[in-house]
DNA sequence: GATGCGTGGGA
DNA sequence: TTCCCAAGCAT
């Protein structure tokens, strides 16, 4: 097994991508921005957001006292805008419990709104240099193949994933730090859930999937793919690229192209319940002020 | 523990 | 074209 670490963070040390949240004048509150950035949305679109945004609000301070209509605007495209929303939360509770300044503690991180166990850990190892067990979904599929043999993690992360990768991470903070970048690395660009780089892999020698000659995914049945076609999800999105690019209230009439009636009125009232948007006295919606 | 939550690019 | 999926979180 450190081999594996080792191995695994030496070619990191060389095969690094340059990015900005990585960057030596890098901030604290610049790592927990890209973090919750990085949720569920690949680096190339964070990317120039992340540049934009933090040229505009380089601290929770910034971020707290920003209108929420430029908050929505600015995480444009991004997805998932609710994201937005905690991300300015979590800005006011770190000047409100924190002075201004992000934790180190991961307790007080896994505290703030929109920080989960994944990326209250690697705030406290990429922002801070600490040991912490970073967990993504790029370390998963990292420990599945080359540790555990199989081609894909189960659905949904495991008690027994959280032990292997407990029992990876190095004692030293350093070199904690170092494995959790290095291995999320590995993932991300060498050990990519489709078409894995198996000739640019530095573990491929010890890699027990591949030495078990590449057994297929046993979960692939259980993997729903996720329709996306008259979602729920699909015309909220609609309706919020709509009033990002509104420049005052919408009415509801033109907001109909976004689905149908009944399923309009539904997304429409989960928008405001979710505080992503409001109404005014004339039932025009908006970007919440 | 299962669901709901956006978006766009690559194979 | 269709399908898959990308540094998860909250409920």
């Amino acid at each position: 097994m450190d081999a594996l670490v080792e191995r695994v963070t030496a070619w990191f040390a060389d095969a690094a991508r340059d990015l900005p949240w990585r960057a030596p004048d890098r901030t604290p509150w610049g790592v927990l921005v890209s973090e919750v950035m990085l949720q569920q949305t690949p680096v190339v679109r964070v990317e120039p957001v992340w540049r934009e945004w933090m040229g505009r609000w380089p601290s929770p301070a910034d971020l707290a006292a920003a209108p929420t209509p430029e908050v929505l605007r600015a995480w444009g495209r991004l997805g998932y805008p609710r994201r937005a929303l905690r991300l300015a939360d979590c800005a006011r509770a770190i000047v409100e419990r924190h002075g201004g300044a992000v934790p180190s503690d991961e307790e007080a991180l896994r505290a703030l709104p929109g920080v989960g166990e994944y990326t209250a850990a690697a705030v406290r190892a990429f922002a801070f240099g600490r040991r912490a067990v970073v967990v993504d979904t790029n370390v998963r599929r990292v420990q599945a193949r080359t540790v555990t043999g199989d081609a894909l993690p189960a659905p949904s992360y495991t008690a027994a994933e959280r032990r292997l990768a407990t029992s990876l991470v190095p004692d030293g903070d350093t070199d904690a730090a170092a494995w959790a970048a290095a291995s999320m690395e590995l993932g991300a660009v060498v050990c990519t859930a489709r078409v894995p780089r198996c000739d640019a892999c530095p573990v491929r020698d010890l890699c027990a999937w591949r030495l078990a000659g590449f057994p297929p995914d046993e979960h692939a049945h259980r993997r729903r793919t996720q329709s996306w076609d008259g979602t729920d999800r699909q015309v909220r999105g609609r309706v919020m690229a709509t009033l990002r690019g509104a420049d005052g209230p919408v009415p509801r009439a033109l907001l109909t192209d976004a689905g149908p009636e009944a399923q309009l009125d539904r997304c429409l009232a989960g928008l405001v319940e979710d505080g992503l948007a409001e109404t005014d006295d004339a039932g025009r919606f908006m970007l919440p002020v």
